[in-house]
DNA sequence: ACTTAGTCTATAACATTAGTAGATAATTGA
DNA sequence: TCAATTATCTACTAATGTTATAGACTAAGT
């Protein structure tokens, strides 16, 4: 399972992705339309900006803003910055590999291949999804509802 | 990540599906092929043992032992019974099925949208990789090793 | 009886998660 | 320049989950 802050950076990047362009967000707007406590979020806020994904303006007029547009971003960029590895074991992961502590033979682990397939299953699916699309896929199922 | 509980479970399985049928494996055997604390172990196997997957035998030739077939048992089974849901949202899971407390629209949720995607993806992977299926896979990568 | 081997209960160190509190810094507008 | 606004930074905390370990107990075989 994700952690929350996980789960809510998303949030507030899709929220931020249907503002137009040059529009901007207070803090405090995205915590209420998206139900998450405020405080939890401006620390959320503050990490996507420091990673880049994020602008922000202090003062009256201020608040957050996409840099890149919704189509440069992924899930799969997100769920990295807020849960480190996507894979399910270390020795599957490109970025934040490891051996696995307990393991003798990692070339022909059988384990290991069957959550190698995992992985790139599930990364393939969340970098296809960036933003725009995931809003997309929204628009779509609401439409679909109202039939 | 999985917790390291579940992937000595799934050591463990792997280790006793290689057994011949009738054999029985003791905890200390398992623990020290595959590098597992045997206190640890001993509660993992438990786990399995009370979920049905093993069975086990007190005294002089005791020990553990599968009983159903390794074709019977997948990665998806061990990884529920030590993980919970395999679903990175619980709004997406089945059997762990839990309404996202800070969504007002699931139906709609584009987000949702994609971790189902992956989940599915994730649980058919894992489940047709029964413990037959793994070792295959081993014996197969040991071959190309060779070369 | 004695040895072997699994079972059960309890506990503990450590890390992570999900926040909160409160002071500070930058920007705008009057 | 002063006040209001809004983001930033530092520090803390309560609750929970992870990764074990200790030790007494129970069952089976010889």
């Amino acid at each position: 399972m994700l952690t929350k802050k996980a789960k809510y950076a998303i949030k507030a990047m899709i929220y931020l992705s249907k503002k137009k362009k040059g529009e901007h967000a207070l803090i405090s707007e995205i915590s209420e339309s998206e139900h998450i406590p405020k405080k939890f979020l401006e620390t959320i806020l503050l990490d996507l900006r420091k990673a880049g994904y994020l602008g922000s303006k202090k003062g009256k007029g201020g608040g957050y803003y996409l840099i890149k547009s919704p189509e440069e971003v992924n899930m799969a960029d997100v769920l990295r910055l807020f849960e480190g590895a996507i894979a399910l074991v270390p020795c599957v992961a490109h970025k934040y590999y490891e051996r696995c502590e307990e393991c003798t033979d990692e070339e022909t682990c059988g384990i290991r291949e069957v959550f190698r397939i995992v992985r790139e299953q599930t990364v393939a699916i969340l970098k296809e999804n960036n933003f725009a699309e995931v809003i997309a896929k929204e628009k779509k199922l609401k439409k679909q509802a109202k039939k």
